[in-house]
DNA sequence: ATGCATGAGTA
DNA sequence: ACTCATGCATA
């Protein structure tokens, strides 16, 4: 009985009727803590939709259609238009092309997640907690050239950690000086000497605190956390929505992502409290209208039960989540992609525990977050 | 603030 | 088929 809205999604039918509200607005906040961040956050969305301005680079919107021989369901629109992506002027490696550290740790990831599986209870701990615990410490660790990569600076945050995090070495982080402990960790460490004081892989603790400026600037200056995400855009060619301002400030994305962002994010700190008065140019791009799948929202009953079954097994092989799909009542790629998210979700470093986390395997000691909340 | 979704890049 | 970075749509 879930109720998935799976078969018509109007496609641009709904969006495309927003109120002409100037809710132009929203940048008043003045230093309210929490309560008007919900405040603002409705009024972000009146901005980003109303000014439906077509910007010179939208993206995606691909036609997700004639990719892989495994053409969705829900790409099957009777309308043969293909979106060509507007060809972006300036910088047309705008999409996601970043430079840096984008896929070089995947295969540290990998590593770590394979030995994943574990039988039944006894073993059912999690490795979420990576992020800190291992920020500075682990660094040199998995280096040097023996992985054929040749050269990167170091980013293991998870990489080395599998096994560590079993015993539950250790838990909090070191702070500033931890970084220094990268640097002698190898006594051959191929580091091509590059030592900056600014863009150099950053701990968790740094990150943790910068994003906790972050918001704070951000919200003294009067922006919304997708006008930063927009400003991004027309400053350095990388828009970003609400949602990832949101989780960078939450903390809720992956270490490597996080130390992506920072920089960015830090100029236009910079940049915007030197500017402070001036109306910065607000260009909003606007989704127009594209088939995406309806959002199916998952009944709070079923989802007890994936949440049962990913902690029995958080990878469930395609049969496996064949049947779990058939007796939940929901599509196979739903049931996937349910699990990809919950595979996500637990490397972010925001600790949810869900269900029924509960230390009772004995090696994980008692995390406890000192994020301050926010006077 | 978050849940479900898309897509590029990998394995 | 998965991971990872991201985002629309929603609560």
């Amino acid at each position: 009985m879930a109720a998935t809205a799976s078969d018509h999604y109007g496609v641009l039918t709904s969006s495309a009727s927003v109120a002409p509200s100037d809710a132009v607005n929203a940048q008043q906040a003045p230093s309210y803590g929490d309560a008007a961040q919900s405040l603002l956050l409705q009024s972000e969305y009146a901005t980003l939709q109303s000014s439906t301005n077509a910007l010179g680079h939208a993206h995606q919107w691909l036609a997700a259609l004639s990719h892989h021989g495994d053409s969705s369901p829900w790409s099957s629109s009777p309308l043969g238009e293909q979106d060509i992506k507007p060809a972006l002027q300036g910088d047309a490696d705008e999409l996601r092309h970043s430079p840096v550290l984008q896929q070089q740790q995947q295969q540290q990831q990998q590593s770590r997640a394979t030995h994943l599986v574990h039988p039944h209870e006894g073993a059912h701990h999690h490795q979420a907690a990576a992020w800190r615990a291992t920020s500075a410490a682990h660094m040199a660790a998995g280096m040097t050239a023996s992985n054929g990569q040749g050269m990167m600076y170091s980013q293991p945050s998870y990489g080395g950690l599998t096994a560590e995090d079993e015993h539950g070495a250790h838990r909090h982080a070191l702070s500033g000086d931890a970084r220094d402990e990268s640097e002698h960790g190898h006594p051959h460490s191929i580091r091509h000497g590059h030592e900056h004081s600014d863009d150099d892989v950053p701990t968790s603790d740094d990150l943790e605190h910068f994003a906790k400026q972050f918001k704070q600037r951000r919200i003294k200056l009067g922006f919304t956390q997708a006008d930063v995400g927009l400003a991004l855009g027309t400053l350095y060619g990388n828009v970003f929505s609400q949602t990832t301002i949101c989780r960078f400030e939450a903390l809720q994305l992956s270490f490597k992502n996080m130390c992506k962002l920072k920089p960015l994010l830090n100029k236009w700190l910079e940049e915007a409290d030197s500017t402070s008065g001036s109306p910065t140019s607000l260009d909003k791009i606007a989704a127009q209208g594209r088939k995406r799948k309806k959002r199916t929202s998952i009944e709070v009953a079923v989802k007890g039960a994936l949440e049962s079954h990913f902690l029995k097994c958080p990878k469930p092989g395609a049969s496996e989540i064949n049947s779990l799909a058939d007796s939940l009542q929901l599509d196979k790629e739903v049931v996937r992609v349910w699990f990809c998210n919950r595979r996500q979700k637990e490397k972010r470093m925001t600790p949810q525990c869900g269900t029924l986390a509960k230390d009772s395997y004995g090696d994980t000691p008692p995390h406890h977050d000192d994020r301050t909340p926010v006077p």
